[in-house]
RNA sequence: GCACCCGUAGCUCAACGGAUAGAGCAUCUGACUACGGAUCAGAAGGUUAGGGGUUCGAAUCCCUUCGGGUGCACCA
């Protein structure tokens, strides 16, 4: 029985005592059923009685003692104590708990899929860094997450869309093409430009595929610059995000927008809505009417549309094709966006609250000989995704910045990360897959196979450390499905972290292959069984995570 | 100044309003002629920044003080 089914039994436990007049509630949806840390809890608990106690005027234990009665009747339950304040202690019967191994290791790579997202469309933005320079420690953050996000949500049964938004036109793109220009002339770096060995090489770049480029007239060397320069950053993006596992389904222009006609669109679609005004010579929208600190100017004195602007028209973009929701992940640094993108939503005639999520993280540090460095793109001083990945490897580095919450500021202690020690967690994650690879091929060394599903005994599965590994097994489901709700994949490594440590204990206490000239029994394929089970949760867990399941380490 | 985020073990971080606040690292004590010791068992380490409040129950929600981060453009 899974903790999904059990949530329904306890469901149909409250409707039987409600059906009989005993309590007078109304059956609740959200049952909550979860592992108790403590083992003399029974495998699972729920708060159910302690949430109806208000609503039925009755005190907590005197509730949980009647959906006790009724629960202890079900099929598959050994027995239902009543603990603490209010808790019903449910205990399943063995074998009820031991099948739970055996369909992880039938389901397979479908194991911890759901359908709890299922019929939503959703399109997620993430990374969106301008094409100006390297990627950077700080949108690494946001590649790692974003990425298991987006896996999250997709085993969640969403329908996710990826999507890299960046800005190809304007001032920052001038000075960058001025930057390139002036490296590839050998004059120095223009006041507000962009400095750094990158900034020479794609220079250099640039004019060895227009030879000549620097003899023609200036406006039509920055127009080169400018288009060849985005052209080549952005490979380079690309391919340090790929080789961080890293995947996109559509990349977006915002120059794009400006040809299409799309800004004219969006600004009189909020005209129409009555929310756009004219004031000292520019076109504003009155984004303080939704909540916003200040209007915003969606046209410029000079008659040039604003950054803003495009984001509206962007939206709408979004919205046309089709999503019911947007998904935005941003860095604190952007948090000032949050009050006016909600307004513009709603000036659009959508809710927010429904229609948009902003996904506000915490910035990284980057800690080096115990101090932290300070990054600045114009100044070529930072620290990439590149030179991250090339110090701890891909694996360690998504799994350092996904195992964190994004509301936390995290301290990145290079020095510590670059070790490829067992201080890194994800090793431990890791080993825990490769010993049980390197025990199922000694189990089939010797001839061992795991035979047909519903000829394991599973009742031979009681120790405690047995019970521990099939109960973590069991939850994977649930961890995936509530960490895809609650927007955090961090909870997924932890999850595995806590798994991999119930593995090497039953490990150290279970022994599963015949030693010398023993026979192999029940016993034996039981466990083999729950150790594939195990490795099944640490390769579907780590996939979630965009981190390679090794056979060997 | 205003707004948002954060403050948990020595360090890096967990904990969808639930039971005795948990892991890893570091420290200390143990377990290997080994199904992978990159492991395990145990010890020590906490006024969850401080103070009020809400309730059966608060690290979590509300108020407040202190401390840190970020943002407050007709830049992007």
């Amino acid at each position: 029985m899974t903790p999904e089914q059990l949530r329904d039994v306890v469901r149909t436990a409250v409707a039987g005592v409600v059906g009989r007049g005993e309590l007078a509630v109304d059956v609740p949806d959200d049952v909550v059923v979860d592992r108790p840390k403590n083992p003399e809890h029974g495998d699972y608990a729920t708060n159910v009685a302690m949430r109806l106690a208000k609503p039925a005027g009755r005190p907590p234990r005197e509730v949980a003692e009647l959906v006790a009665a009724e629960l202890r009747l079900q099929p598959g339950i050994d027995r239902v104590d009543v603990a603490g304040p209010g808790f019903l202690n449910v205990t399943l019967a063995k074998a009820a708990l031991g099948r739970l191994a055996v369909q992880a290791v039938t389901a397979g790579a479908g194991y911890g899929r759901t359908q709890v997202l299922a019929g939503q469309r959703l399109d997620l933005e993430f990374v969106s860094a301008n094409p100006t320079g390297p990627v950077t420690i700080g949108s690494t953050r946001w590649a790692a997450v974003g990425d298991a996000l987006g896996r999250l949500l997709t085993a969640s049964g969403a329908e996710v869309t990826r999507e890299y938004y960046f800005n190809d036109a304007g001032a920052q793109i001038d000075r960058f093409a001025a930057s390139l220009q002036a490296a590839a002339a050998g004059r120095p770096t223009p006041e507000d430009g962009y400095a750094g060995e990158y900034v020479q090489d794609i220079g250099a770049q640039v004019v060895a595929l227009e030879p000549g480029l620097l003899d023609r007239p200036d406006h039509e060397q920055l127009a080169v610059f400018r288009a060849r320069g985005v052209e080549l950053m952005f490979a380079e993006i690309k391919g340090s995000l790929a080789d961080f596992g890293v995947r996109f389904d559509v990349y977006f222009s915002e120059r794009t927008l400006h040809e299409s006609g799309a800004l004219d669109k969006a600004v009189g679609r909020l005209r129409e809505g009555g929310h756009v005004y004219e004031a000292d010579g520019a076109v504003w929208l009155r984004t303080t009417t939704f909540g916003d600190d200040k209007d915003r100017v969606l046209v410029k004195g000079d008659g040039e549309t604003t950054y803003f602007a495009a984001d509206c028209a962007y939206y709408l973009d979004k919205r046309e094709r089709g999503f019911d929701k947007v998904l935005i992940m941003l860095g604190a640094d952007h948090s000032g966006y949050v009050g006016r993108y909600k307004a513009l939503v709603a000036a659009m005639g959508d809710d927010p609250d429904v229609h948009l999520e902003i996904l506000l993280g915490q910035l990284v540090n980057l800690v080096k000989d115990g101090e932290i460095v300070r990054m600045s793109k114009r100044k070529g001083n930072f620290v990439l995704l590149a030179d991250l990945v090339e110090a701890v490897g891909a694996d360690a580095a998504r799994y350092a910045l996904a195992r964190a919450s994004v509301d936390q500021q995290i301290d990145l202690d290079l020095d510590l990360w670059s070790r490829q020690s067992s201080d890194n967690p994800v090793f431990y994650v890791q080993y825990a897959h490769a010993r049980i690879a390197s025990l199922l091929r000694g189990a089939a060394d010797l001839g061992l196979a795991l035979g047909e599903p519903d000829d394991v005994d599973v009742a031979a599965l009681a120790t405690q450390r047995e019970s521990d590994l099939i109960r973590a097994v069991a939850e994977f489901p649930q961890v995936v499905s509530t960490a895809a709700e609650l927007r955090a994949p961090h909870r997924v490594a932890r999850y595995l972290e806590e798994l991999a440590g119930t593995y090497h204990r039953f490990y150290d206490s279970c022994r599963v292959l015949p030693r010398g000239d023993e026979e192999a029994t029940s016993l034996t394929t039981a466990r083999l069984w729950l150790c594939a089970a195990t490795a099944t949760v640490l390769r579907n867990g780590l996939d979630v995570l965009g981190v390679h399941a090794p056979e060997r380490m």
